[in-house]
DNA sequence: CATTGTTTTGACCGATCGGTCAATATCATT
DNA sequence: AATGATATTGACCGATCGGTCAAAACAATG
């Protein structure tokens, strides 16, 4: 019914694949594994449905290979902080990218959310191991910040939900978000708006200094 | 195969639609509209399919009945609002009451949160009505809040957004929160710790004076 | 052209979906 | 005990689910 198909025959394997996981990617996020059917992402891709499962396998491995390519969008994030580093250049860092991530891959992000609202049944294990180390280095990292008096003492696991919650709510509640401000889209302004807001009140919240944009101002 | 059944036949039919209700809210919440099966909720409340049906009438109203509840839930918070109101206050209190909501319904909760990301198919009409002229009203009071110098000058819209994502948080998310701290569950002293973050932070973050819980410190 | 290997796809499978219905069971009132 | 209203529930309906399969279409090599 939508466009996106698959045309254009002389295309390789890759081109149908990110085809299907396009039109995957879209369906899953709107419906949840269990509310997703194969016929509804087979339309969507314009391929008769025997030809999903001939790429993909089955209904689980099309969507755990979405969640897996959604996770690995999310590991360049928070890579180069360390003690030494400014706290409000990597926070603000931080807000803008997890914002400018949520814009890129909305439905990746709400296909997320739906997973962990079902339990992450799917993710668990990630959730416990990877992903659970990775905040607690971070968290560490932060934590140093405080005992040097760059910022304020507080709870670093907290602070990255905090972070993570704020940002993450453009992207799976957009249409809450677009509802309410009466908008159709949040254009490149809103979200200027929602970083500097997101920026100000957090790190202001942790005691950080604003990142000096211009350092001298010159002239 | 669970629990919670609606024996002891002498009760009435306002047990047993509770029983369902509570069912229901568990599956829906999980697997999101399309992805629960009427069955699965039958299982669950210990009746035949045909049985919820009957006392229902369809999947659909069912459904809707249980977004209702939820909202009408939510209907008290930030009830008494107003431009004399202390902002430290009343902004501690909505944080706190967001939470105690959130884990009070926890399931109702991530209802509404599969709902949003489905794109809203029955709420968009309460989404851009209702609720727009609730955020509009108390975003019109935290900007003489604003003008008034009693907090930073900040687009009351975006608070608003920050404080629900921030608490909605960990009432969706609880999968993904649990996971990383280690923790099978948020107890009250976590709870607490989250609410003392919160509103140190975003209070902080809007220049917004700490509510002084002792205001004489009596001995 | 013949042959081999890869894609494509309609047809089909058992299971489950939301929903209907009629037969039965329960109950209150006479 | 008889009667009418309300609850309960197994059986069933057409539609759709995820997945299989074999026949057909296609491509590449001899």
């Amino acid at each position: 019914m939508t466009a996106e198909t698959a045309d254009q025959d002389n295309v390789g394997r890759d081109h149908i694949e990110r085809c299907i996981l396009r039109a995957a990617e879209q369906v899953f996020s709107q419906y949840g594994y269990r509310g997703a059917s194969l016929q509804a992402i087979a339309d969507k891709a314009g391929l008769p449905k025997a030809n999903i499962l001939y790429y993909m396998g089955s209904k689980q491995a099309l969507y755990v290979r979405l969640l897996n390519r959604m996770m690995s969008r999310w590991n360049a994030v928070l890579e180069d902080i360390t003690p030494e580093s400014d706290p409000g250049r990597v926070l603000s860092e931080f807000i803008r990218t997890k914002i400018v991530l949520g814009q890129r891959y909305p439905e990746g992000s709400k296909l997320f959310a739906a997973e962990i609202l079902a339990g992450a049944p799917f993710l668990n294990k990630y959730l416990s191991g990877e992903l659970r180390d990775w905040v607690a280095s971070r968290a560490a990292v932060i934590r140093q910040w405080s005992n040097q008096g760059k910022m304020d003492d507080l709870d670093p696991h907290l602070l990255i939900f905090l972070i993570w919650s704020a940002t993450q709510h453009y992207a799976e509640y957009s249409a809450q978000v677009t509802g309410i401000l009466g908008k159709e889209a949040l254009d490149e302004a809103d979200l200027e708006s929602i970083c500097q807001f997101l920026e100000q009140v957090i790190l202001k919240g942790c005691g950080v200094p604003r990142p000096d944009a211009s350092p001298a101002t010159p002239r």
